[in-house]
DNA sequence: CTATACATGTAACAAGTTACATGATTAA
DNA sequence: TTAATCATGTAACTTGTTACATGTATAG
């Protein structure tokens, strides 16, 4: 039961600073991307639970029927009480491993190609975080220093794939995904 | 429309051995785990549409009402499909670290104090896929390689993971999560 | 005989994705 | 005037989780 992780991840953007649906949005969009992404049409209709929740409130508006929401004393509480009274699922779920788990199924130099393609795509993930990590403005409230430590996470999770493919490649040029070929080498 | 992960990896599994549902769930239970969890509510199902659309038959039973399922050659051309021509979605779900994102709701002890307790289910877990590695019989088919490339990936995922805590507990007890505190300290 | 592991399934619900649908404001 | 961005929502569908439901074989 320890689920709920969009509505807690709303209330904390919120806690941090009072802003609109769209404005969360763009929010999943970059820094939560890396942990929980989340999507418009999953977002909306969120915040109006929380409303009903009374875990947050409508406390303003703006041109284009934008509406700016605020947390609520009962949603810093159930914040607290998520974080105390739950445990985590510690679990990953990264469909780019998954892929390599089916890797043996292709010719070797077809399988290094599309090695090659996620190693572009991760390196670009950690470096896309890393000029985030040295351009944004952290100077700002304490959620948004929750968020850095989110995207250096991001950042870490990424780097840590591309070592990872880099040691794989060795590891499918030396035959380890050909029958009888050598036992993987430990990785680390 | 990059999903249909449970659907691959079941057939990537039954492509090394043929097996039953029963069977199928264990291995999502461990080595898979790390990477795609899965219930048997949701296995069944799955094997049923498998064998509806013939990427993969019924080719034995057992006592109790077992049934063993092999992979046919259109299960084989399915996977080599999937991995030719769709792109992986290289995003991560992990709840533990949107949790981090939440911390400074919490009394600085109080957040240290959840911090050790992921620590140590970060080392556990690291742990136990160390053990895996060394003991278990790598000697087999090539998906049975695939396999361990996928262990090997939790192993380095989850040592990241506790190299990461150690640095958050860092940032935290320098007071970066109180108002008025320090930047946080580059990670790497 | 009794507990454990084996073995398969369904039902109800929650979460997440994609597509549909609409419209206002702003900048070029 | 026209394209981009802002802004909010709903509908249909897929995925994933938890709980329910049943029964067999084996080991102590």
């Amino acid at each position: 039961m320890h689920q709920m992780s969009l509505r807690f991840a709303l209330l904390d953007l919120l806690a941090g600073e009072p802003m609109s649906g769209y404005d969360l949005t763009k929010i999943f969009s970059h820094s939560l991307a890396n942990v929980w992404p989340a999507q418009h049409s999953q977002i909306y209709p969120e915040l109006a639970k929380l409303v009903s929740a009374g875990l947050i409130s409508q406390t303003g508006d703006g041109p284009r029927g934008r509406k700016v929401y605020s947390i609520t004393p009962e949603g810093i509480g159930a914040i607290r009480s998520w974080l105390r009274e739950t445990t985590p699922d510690y679990g990953v779920r990264a469909e780019s491993i998954l892929r390599l788990f089916c890797l043996w199924a292709l010719p070797t130099n077809e399988a290094l190609t599309l090695l090659e393609r996620d190693r572009a795509e991760y390196a670009r993930q950690r470096d896309e975080l890393a000029a985030q990590i040295r351009s944004l403005d952290w100077s700002g409230n304490v959620s948004q220093r929750g968020a850095r430590l989110t995207i250096e996470f991001g950042h870490h999770y990424y780097a840590g794939c591309v070592d990872w493919i880099d040691w794989a490649k060795v590891q499918i040029e030396a035959g380890v995904l050909k029958p009888g070929g050598p036992m993987p080498a430990p990785f680390i």
